[in-house]
DNA sequence: TTGTTGGCCTAGGGCCGACAA
DNA sequence: TTGTCGGCCCTAGGCCAACAA
């Protein structure tokens, strides 16, 4: 009983540190424990890797932010920025434990000159070998909190195997096993809890000690905490929140944070100076920073009216959904502010006719059903041509009857793991079995990385033909071992050291620099006519869009003319102004696809894939071997997409960049000695809240440096 | 016992729509209690009212917020930007319950230019008579809480006259009268108490409820709580927090305001839109905002080295100290981004040495302990012009042996009230008698109001001369009036109607406009030298001063000639070198200053003073025909200047803007379209914190309309 | 008159095994 | 295996009068 009061007060003293409801004001502490981080940032997260390229679309980040905005920005900005990556620094706020991370970026227009010639270096620093060690963290769990777990009346309850695997052995010779325990969470406090091994039947239990975090880290049922034991021994402790919707104070923060990480990106874009952003991994998606290969290898396709795709769309409680639909024009967002800008630039129809989604997508959002291994590749060069000089040809043939092909790389990504599975570390097997049965890994020893974007976009590797389905065998395993453990619900992150990839320099298909220059001096007529916005479609004369009437939602198009013949899909006849056509059997539609892109994959194989890529984010056809053994994954996601399973549904999706930017750490662009001389005073100010302080300089900075 | 669980349970749902401690970022709610605000606010606030003018100093501003900033502002704005004032609005932070209010300037040249011209129309915009209305609250008490008021073991002890003043009567036939209170905090939010009458002796006490009160507010002994009972019988129930250090977020808060609201000034100067500051009664000090009334008499002064002046002075416990000193220079702190300003134009000398006081200040900071009624006015057209024209004459004369004048308006003002004195509302009578009785109310009904600025500047009441003293009776009266009840050490404060003077428009006496243009376009020589600054002083040929070295401390002044007959003080013959001259007993130095200012008084009058000013602003040297009846008060005044006693020293002191404006409302001063019809939705967005998404705005403007 | 203290009651925090899903 | 419940203990919140300043 001693004991136990010793750990109420040492918990109690411990509080005094964490911030009182008076400032609670954003504060970031500057580093946190690697592991945990990931561990708390969830299995969707990824991250750009130090030293690799990314895109920065203002446009997207401005609609972000604010509905409405000037043009300032947008003169002052091109639509596309692109950056290497300076630094990544991961932290989490004090007030939520909330992780996110800090990108520093460069903008780095040599990326863009290298890429409109065809050519692209991407330099791979390995620095991250320590962190692939440290990555290694087999003994984790994390449990969601039960109504039992949160109420005041009792403790926490372990699950046996999680209190086996993660924390030191009791002594099960006496009647009343305990131990004190001792975890640091993301800020490095400790926090003690008595762990006893009692009851009947006998039950590990986390007792005194346990309210008192509950109530400072303000826990609820249906939050989740998190153990993990390092490789030294320490007990770690991470939160992840259940989704909950956002104070109006936290979006006002928000916002605030977004306007001064647009400001110091029109700063740093004229300096070629270093901006931050700041990575949520929970938050609301919004791509607006994507990595150059996904970018690239998105514009690589050819998006044409009538060709369907799909979408990952994540819901609010981390599980994913996967929505279908059909491109029904392109064309700016906005013509007059951000001419050329591939955001959104895509107008697409949803098969759901039910959801509200945003009836515009970004290229590199969607992977196209119905392309065709090679024919991207192959046909791209004219299709640049064309796309400027008003060929008649179409970019791509549409599937037959419109519903695309769809893959199954989905399904091989589910790893469906019900309560009691094994908890399993790295050493372990894995789950994706199919996955690694029909593709071993790299022989050279290349294992992909738990963050997508380290692995793909740090290794550089990128296909010849640019199209990603190139790719998908590697991605496929690396996506495997990824999500391999899950614990009711919840997902046991086994990462892998990444980096021992070998850098692959290799040329894109792309030549007219045009392409991403866009029509931005271009004010209508040229490329893609700019009058045309907002509901409005357009296309090139060589598949004329008839609308019924300007307000209409359901466009009418005449069907493309010369549908590629290597191709298995035949383009679309249906009249579309039909509502949903394609509102048929999902089984049925995928079959469809299966059979199409398993046709197509042997083809493409054939154009010299030499090596094994190990990244999808280029959004394009899918294509998989996989096939055969995957028709139970299949139906188990069609399940998914009907019924709402959480447990079950969550899903790793590492080749896309989920998250939105919300915070920015500080930067000072200018040498302006002023300036310069005075952070220290305000620092000292500002005391203990360092990163508040920085984000001030932010705004003085804007105010002081840019706007007067 | 079920009533008591029944009003606990009240009260913890009116926590629910308290701010969680998650998002409790600064948000304040849009209006409050009118009578409320002011309570809270303490009987230090003055405001400046509607319509009236100003003086917005954005060098003092930028001081106030950062030591070190860019040139980019100064080359933007004036060092004096004349304003009207467009609307006044009291707010309250919804997470402390601290009591700002939010000022709207709009520039307005035609101030300057009539100043310059001598004339000075000031309309006077009656539209606070249902304020005047309102500000009538008698029914009202302050009790700073005690370790038993605030323990969990117990209740609030209602002191004995507070209740029965405030709380509606029991009936004490019961044996034991309790019944339920409703309060409305500033944010209309409702707290019930239990509000009982019994123990031996009986004695009023609230329980039920207060201790949730205590804990939601996050109230300490030493804070204070104030009841207030409407005109309309409603309970009121607010705040004042003892005077407690900052946290480094909120200080980061605070600076983030500034900025926007120096950048919001930056571009209202130009569009010559309106603009916002945030008014915070109880925050420190830094008058960057200044009536302009008292702008213009101070200026009317001449501060010529070796004149003797006082100066009040706030401390952290809102107690006010009076300090002494010596002008030793004059000229710009700033005189490459600021030349010409005003602010902080006077090098000082402080009379006690262990003061780390800022050895500068602006002239409506100090009265000058030396002026002559008249002689100020009679000499000043040519003080003027040996301003620019390098006359030998000195501005002013020194009083003997350096003491100076003071005057007795401070003693006046002081109202002393023990622990258990009466509670009295204005109907009641005053504890001001001897003002009342030597000064009885302006025959026309003008009643001075409890807020300086406005009877003062709204009434554009303005001496002939400029000389301050002219006015003082009636300010004398006024202040005698604001001041009239404590309870306890705080203050009950009795509003007056105000608004009913007449408008004087009368001349001033300043004709040269280069007295106010300052040597803006001079490099130096001809009127401040700005090539002097920092420590050192400037004086004019007449006045040469000797510094012994550089970075002396103690600058030597030759006497100066022709002190002014008509003043009764001679001018100072000390060497300045030797330590504290002054230092001598308090109550000496008053009783000469008392001698001399009443023989000043009398001379005074007979120069016409027609009407009977309401102000003081116009820091200038005091005079008071109160000298004979005032003994004691000076004798108490020195006493508090010597003791720290919070009790009794708490003074009003109508005639200084004693708080910083630290924060600022949205204006979008850009008649863009699409930022007007930006914040309904933004608006929207943030819900229910309405003003801070209204800061938001703020920087979106900064961001946008300015910056890019 | 009112601040502080001890007495006393009780709601709820918190540890336990029982029980059941 | 583990979520929830009732039992039980005990702390601390909270109401009270006594006492003292």
């Amino acid at each position: 009983m001693c004991g136990m009061i010793d750990l109420n007060t040492v918990n109690e003293d411990d509080a005094d540190t964490t911030p009182s409801e008076f400032d609670s004001a954003p504060v970031k502490s500057p580093a946190v424990c690697l592991e945990l981080w990931h561990a708390c940032a969830g299995p969707l997260i990824s991250l750009p890797k130090k030293g690799s390229c990314v895109v920065y679309l203002p446009q997207g980040h401005l609609e972000y932010v604010v509905c409405d905005y000037g043009d300032d920005v947008a003169s002052r900005l091109p639509p596309h920025v692109f950056c290497r990556v300076v630094d990544v620094k991961l932290h989490a706020e004090a007030a939520t434990d909330e992780v996110f991370a800090q990108v520093s970026l460069i903008p780095d227009s040599q990326i863009e000159l290298n890429w409109k010639e065809g050519k692209s270096e991407v330099v791979v620093e390995d620095e991250d070998v320590e962190i692939a060690a440290k990555a290694m963290t087999p003994h984790m769990f994390c449990k969601t909190l039960t109504a039992s777990d949160t109420s005041t009346h009792g403790g926490f309850s372990v699950p046996r195997r999680a209190a086996e695997d993660c924390f030191p052995p009791l002594d099960y010779k006496q009647q009343r096993p305990s131990q004190e325990l001792v975890a640091k969470d993301l800020h490095g406090l400790e926090w003690r809890f008595r762990h006893i091994y009692r009851g009947q039947p006998r039950r590990h239990l986390l007792t005194t000690g346990w309210s008192a975090f509950v109530n400072k880290k303000k826990l609820v049922c249906g939050d989740a905490v998190l153990f993990l034991r390092g490789g030294d021994g320490e007990l770690r402790l991470g939160i992840r929140r259940a989704a909950q919707v956002k104070s109006g104070a936290k979006v006002a923060v928000a916002y605030n944070e977004h306007m001064n990480d647009i400001a110091s990106v029109v700063n740093a874009v004229s300096m070629k100076s270093v901006f931050n952003l700041c990575y949520n991994p929970r938050s609301s998606s919004s791509d607006f920073v994507i990595p150059f290969s996904k970018f690239s290898k998105s514009l690589a396709n050819s998006f044409s009216p009538g060709i369907r795709f799909k979408m990952r769309i994540e819901t609010e409680d981390a599980t994913e959904r996967r929505c279908t639909g059909l491109i029904v024009g392109t064309g700016d967002v906005d013509p007059l502010r951000w001419p050329g800008s591939k955001w959104r630039c895509l107008m697409v129809r949803w098969d759901d006719m039910e959801a509200t989604r945003h009836n515009r997508v970004s290229p590199w959002e969607i992977e196209l059903s119905s392309s065709v291994p090679g024919a991207s590749g192959l046909l791209s060069p004219s299709m640049k041509r064309s796309r400027i000089g008003f060929t008649t040809q179409p970019d791509f043939p549409i599937s037959r009857d419109g519903t695309g092909i769809s893959d199954f790389r989905e399904s091989s990504r589910f790893q469906k793991v019900l309560q009691g599975q094994e908890i399993l570390g790295f050493h372990a097997s894995f789950d994706g079995v199919d996955a690694r049965k029909n593709h071993p890994p790299d022989p050279r020893g290349c294992f992909p990385g738990s963050m997508n974007w380290d692995s793909a976009v740090g290794n550089g590797v990128r296909s010849v033909m640019g199209s990603s389905e190139i790719s998908y065998d590697g991605v496929n395993f690396s996506e495997s071992l990824r999500l391999n453990k899950v614990l009711q619900g919840q997902e046991i992150l086994s990462k892998r050291p990444y980096g021992g990839c070998p850098t692959v320099n290799q040329m894109l298909e792309h030549n007219d620099p045009r392409f991403i220059e866009g029509a931005r001096a271009v004010s209508g007529g040229t490329e893609w006519p700019s009058v045309m916005q907002g509901y409005s479609t357009c296309m090139r004369p060589s598949a004329p869009l008839v609308r019924k009437s300007p307000m209409s939602s359901v466009p009418v198009f005449q069907q493309p003319s010369n549908p590629d013949p290597k191709c298995g899909a035949v383009a679309s006849r249906g009249n579309l102004t039909s509502s949903s056509p394609y509102g048929r059997n999902r089984f049925e539609m995928e079959s469809q696809q299966n059979l199409a892109s398993s046709g197509l994959l042997n083809s493409h194989k054939q154009l010299g894939s030499f090596n094994l890529p190990l990244e999808t984010q280029a959004s394009n056809m899918g294509s998989s071997n996989l096939v055969s053994s995957c028709k139970s994954s299949c139906r188990l996601f069609g399940f998914l997409l009907t019924e709402e399973s959480p447990a079950i549904s969550k899903e790793s999706n590492p080749s896309r960049i989920q998250s939105a930017y919300v915070h920015k750490a500080p930067h000072h662009p200018r040498g302006d000695e002023q300036f310069n001389s005075k952070p220290s005073s305000m620092t000292k100010i500002v005391g203990g809240s360092c990163t508040k302080a920085k984000d001030l300089y932010n705004v003085r900075d804007m105010l002081l440096d840019i706007a007067m």
